[in-house]
DNA sequence: TGACTTTTGAGACATTGTATATCATTTCTC
DNA sequence: GAGAAATGATATACAATGTCTCAAAAGTCA
């Protein structure tokens, strides 16, 4: 009863959605560090001891955000993950769509462990995608690693400059600039 | 009078080094956010009410010791800016000699509005040497950016890694993976 | 050295934010 | 409609911030 019911009670739903878009519209609005619960509670109109009810602090809320955020990104690039261009272009389709989360996600990068491990675990799946290159100057953990956080970079540098150019075209301009140097450099031909 | 020994009392240089020394022991041992103006000033051997006769919260600490950090770096590269190995290599240098203040840099990046600002002089700079390519496919501004942001992500990468290989061969790397392609890709030859 | 000035340390205080507990009320599930 | 669960409102303990005061310590400069 009480197992189901904790899954499927409206209000329960209801209360956790409040909250979540309470946070990344006050993120944005003053930024994360400047932001308390009782701000959170009440642009969500839900009571302050309610907020404890459903995280346990601060941090956990926004845990919760950017664990989605970042599933729904490893899911959208996992059919994909061979063509490079293609895979930044849905990444950028997607960062169009709901830019919200993702402008929290990259000011609170401090903040939560969760990117970096990402990081770690997408950089790790990459070196066992590719061939290192054995006579290359540069090690192949440095190529992949700049591949995966350059591109934050510049979706950063897109999100700040307002999106000036379109998915499809800075899928071909991340292929260029870091994607097919890091893999002629590092890596041999597929 | 007392304008000239606001600078020269020995005692306030010896509280503001013994500030800063603790805030950036602590910041790497508990991070920024967990620490608070008592474990600073208690670290430091300073009282809690002293703290606030030199900076008027944490944040003016954290100003302070950035500030510092980020003038040692732009006086550093400004002789060398037009040679991208040598500059780079000496910013690995400055970093293996200083790694500290460095670490705190790089996880107090969104506390901070310095970072961005430099950041934003030090690519202007960039496109005002070099000469667009107005054929290619990939805007200056971007090509510029990437250069900048992307050594700090490899300084980071290899500070966390225990910097595994000397600077002379990252200046190698950031050379061939970054520089080079940026600037083939977006600019004319020099 | 010695007079004078400035900084410091210690403690009190008001304020703000966190986190928990209680209880009546509302809302959902079955 | 009955019972269970979540919510709102309120009270409370606690931690941290930032200001203030005053006696003691340490510096400056003649």
């Amino acid at each position: 009863m009480s197992e189901i019911s904790t899954l499927t009670d409206k209000r329960i739903n209801q209360t956790r959605r409040a909250l979540t878009n309470a946070l990344i519209a006050l993120t944005l609005e003053k930024g994360y560090d400047a932001i308390t619960v009782r701000d959170i509670s009440e642009r969500a109109n839900i009571g302050y001891a309610t907020f404890f009810r459903h995280f346990s602090d601060k941090d956990a809320l926004l845990e919760d955000v950017l664990e989605g955020t970042l599933t729904d990104f490893l899911g959208l690039i996992r059919p994909v993950i061979n063509d490079p261009e293609r895979t930044v272009t849905l990444v950028f389709e997607h960062v169009e769509q709901t830019p919200d989360p993702v402008r929290v996600l990259l000011c609170t990068r401090n903040v939560s462990p969760l990117l970096p491990r990402i990081f770690a675990f997408s950089s790790q799946a990459m070196l066992e995608t590719l061939t290192p290159n054995p006579k290359s100057l540069i090690p192949p953990e440095i190529a992949a690693h700049h591949m995966i956080v350059s591109i934050l970079e510049l979706i950063e540098w897109w999100l700040e400059h307002e999106m000036p150019y379109p998915p499809a075209q800075m899928g071909k301009i991340v292929n260029a600039l870091i994607m097919q140097p890091a893999r002629e450099l590092a890596f041999l031909e597929k």
